[in-house]
Order: C-alpha cells, then sequence, then structure tokens
DNA sequence: ACTAGTACAGACCAACTAGTCTGTCTATAC
DNA sequence: GTATAGACAGACTAGTTGGTCTGTACTAGT
C-alpha cells in the first residue's frame, strides 16, 4: 500500500488535534496519544514534526489560536465604523456559538492563560502577545471612534480596550465555572452598560 | 521514637500543602507525592485522609479555598456602609498582598474554575457554589445600599453583582495573562468607572 | 490493663506517558 | 535511474504517578 504524504497537511492534522485536546484537558491534562489516536498517525510523525510536547503547545498557540484571534478581531475591528456595536456583535457571536449539548469550555486563549502563564515563560510572552494584539484592534478602533466623535475624548482607548477584553474574559469564565449559558448574558448586560458610558 | 499524633492537624497539613500545590500546578499538575514531601508525610497518612486525589481536590475546595472566601468576603460585604467603597477596598487588599518577587498566579478559586469545571462536576458544583456565595454578597450589599438611598433603584443587584465579580476575574486574569500589575491596574480603573455609574 | 479501632510508615505495583530509536517507504534533486 | 533527505511506522524504554497493602505504633474506651 502506497502512502500518498502530505507533510503540511500531517502537521496542521496533528496541530488541529492537539487544540482539540488542549481545549478540553488543558495543555498538561492533554496527552499525546490521544492526538495521534485523534489522527491515526504514530510517534514517529508526531516527533517529526514536534520537538517535544512543548514545542506543539507553542506551535498550537502560534499557528491555530493566534490565528483564530486575528481572524475573528482584527477585521472586524478594522473596518468598524462604530467600534461599541463591533465589540456587541461580536459578543452575539459568541453566544450564538455556544452548543447546549456540550460543557462551556471557555476561551481557548484564557484557559491557556490561566493555565500556563506562571508556569512557562514561552507559554506566558505568547499568551500575552495574543492578549495585546486582541487589546490594540479594540483600542485602535476606539481611538478612531474617538476621531469620529463617537467616543468620548476622555476615554484613554487602550486603558478601556483592557477593561472591555478583561470582562469579557470575566464573563465567559463564570458562564463556565456556574455552566450556565444565563450567566453570561447577565455578565454581558453590564459590559453593555459600561461601553454605553464610553460614548461622547 | 514516639511519635505524638494529631489527625486534625495532620489532615490540615495536608490540606494546605495540597491547596499551595494546586495554586502553583494546578489540580491536574499537583503531585501527592510533592503535597507529601512538603508535610513529610507518607502514602499511608494520606490515604488514611483522603480516598483519593479527587477527593483532596474537593476536601481543597471545602476547607480551604470556601472558608478563606467566606473569610474574606463575608464579613466585610454584610458590615458595609458603601457596598461599592466596600469592594474598592478589597480590591486594594488584593493589590497589597501581591508579592513582585513571585509570578501572579491570579485567583485560586478561578483558577480551579478554569481548569476543573467542564471536567469534572464534583468540582464544577462546589466552584459555582463558592461563586454564587461571593456574587450573593456583593448583591445583598447593593441591595441594602439601594435601601439607603445610594445605589440607584434601576440597578439589578445580582446583574450587576455578577458582573463586579466577573470583571474582578477577568482584571485578576489579565494580570496574570500579562504577568503585569500594570496591567490589574489599567482595568480596575475601568471597573472602578462603571461601579460608579451604579450610585444614586 | 486490655482491646479494638485509629493513625500512620513505607514498600510495592500497575498503568500511564513523554520521548527514543531503528527501519522503511516516499519524494526530490541530479 | 540513483542517491539523498524527508516522512513516517511502530516497538521500546525509563520515569512518573495514583493507588494498594501490610505492618506497627499510638490512643481511647472499658
Amino acid at each position: 500500500m502506497s502512502t500518498v504524504r502530505n507533510p503540511d497537511q500531517t502537521r496542521s492534522r496533528l496541530l488541529e488535534a492537539a487544540y482539540e485536546e488542549i481545549y478540553q484537558n488543558g495543555f498538561q491534562g492533554m496527552r499525546i496519544d490521544e492526538v495521534l489516536a485523534r489522527t491515526g498517525l504514530k510517534k514517529g510523525a508526531f516527533y517529526h514534526h514536534f520537538a517535544s510536547k512543548q514545542e506543539l503547545g507553542y506551535a498550537v498557540l502560534d499557528d491555530v489560536i493566534e490565528k483564530f484571534m486575528t481572524g475573528r478581531w482584527l477585521e472586524a475591528m478594522q473596518q468598524a465604523d462604530d467600534p461599541i456595536a463591533a465589540v456587541e456583535s461580536k459578543l452575539d457571536m459568541m453566544i450564538a456559538e455556544v452548543d447546549p449539548n456540550e460543557p462551556i469550555r471557555g476561551c481557548p486563549l484564557n484557559n491557556l492563560a490561566q493555565e500556563m502563564a506562571p508556569l512557562d515563560a514561552g507559554f506566558q510572552q505568547r499568551i500575552d502577545s495574543v492578549f495585546q494584539f486582541w487589546i490594540g484592534t479594540v483600542a485602535d478602533a476606539l481611538a478612531r471612534g474617538q476621531a469620529k466623535g463617537i467616543i468620548a475624548a476622555r476615554v484613554k482607548p487602550q486603558v478601556a480596550a483592557t477593561f472591555i477584553v478583561g470582562a469579557i474574559e470575566g464573563c465567559v469564565g463564570l458562564a463556565k465555572a456556574s455552566q450556565n449559558p444565563a450567566t453570561f448574558l447577565d455578565c454581558r448586560s453590564q459590559l453593555t452598560d459600561y461601553m454605553q458610558t464610553l460614548r461622547s
């Protein structure tokens, strides 16, 4: 049996399976054997593409999570006429994506942050850079809103954006703790109130 | 050598060591051997007091973390003249407790929540009950503030309290991700702004 | 004082898990 | 076409980890 080889795709499959396993069990809880079982690949393939479990974790952050967050927030914020409406729209999307049949697993980025940031500098730097990028997209949108006069001049875009991102993660985290989507809705309603105070 | 025995204290030492290990490495990352090394005890002692690692985790939540949160928030909120000022005071205490020489490890309760809530129903229920208690203390204080006329009547205490707790955890979580206390200060300043909007 | 249950010590085990190594098949360069 | 490097398979290992089990010393009730 002649096997067709496609190393790039093999690597992607490993990354995708690892992302799922990490999302479900955390990085430390993720087992390489389970990633291999998901993909049907063997140890030989894995360690050909990744030097270690740690390197796999870094690659998931670099190649899956960062790209996901970039795709999700960058252009949505960049081409937003109203930054607050754009954030609200993203929150609506997050709600729509919740699968009521599955446990609430929260935000993949924040999950890794809370687990790994104090334990591993490589994780921490990558995570921080994604958060800073995310906050930066919101801050830039707020600053453009100020230029357009729809956001109050007193608002500090970076500070407000930090809080918006922090509050989103907080609301998601509480919903995860309670395993109740209604918690997110309650929490989010107040984030909405806060954001309205940023308008001029 | 005649060893003095004190089973209650032995159990407490195990719980305290386990709490520290969980706080540093997470529940899954916590190793029983390391708990024993911290205490100088052996397997025999451990499995006499706890049926399993899972039961230890439950006990840490029930006997350490819940008690800690109760002691920290209950009476402070109960005897608060001004609920917002009381929360601010607690935030000041949290800042004061940060040790600049150690990595920012965040909130022990939220750490466990983000790691274990979707994985283990026993953890999830215990964590949720502590969060609900915490939120309840804040909500009750807000309601009393409304009765006194210092909190606006339009405020829904439970919803506002949920957001306050969520935002606190979000701010702490971001500071943990960035390993930068300044992130918490920025984030918190906006939580302060939000809370001011609750006044009448 | 005796006994029975309690509170441990510490050796041991079975399962798991990250990582290694050798071999083989495939693709690519020439 | 052939050599060389890349892309895997899969058996194997060494270390770890939660948990068990037996034995023993302590303690409380009678």
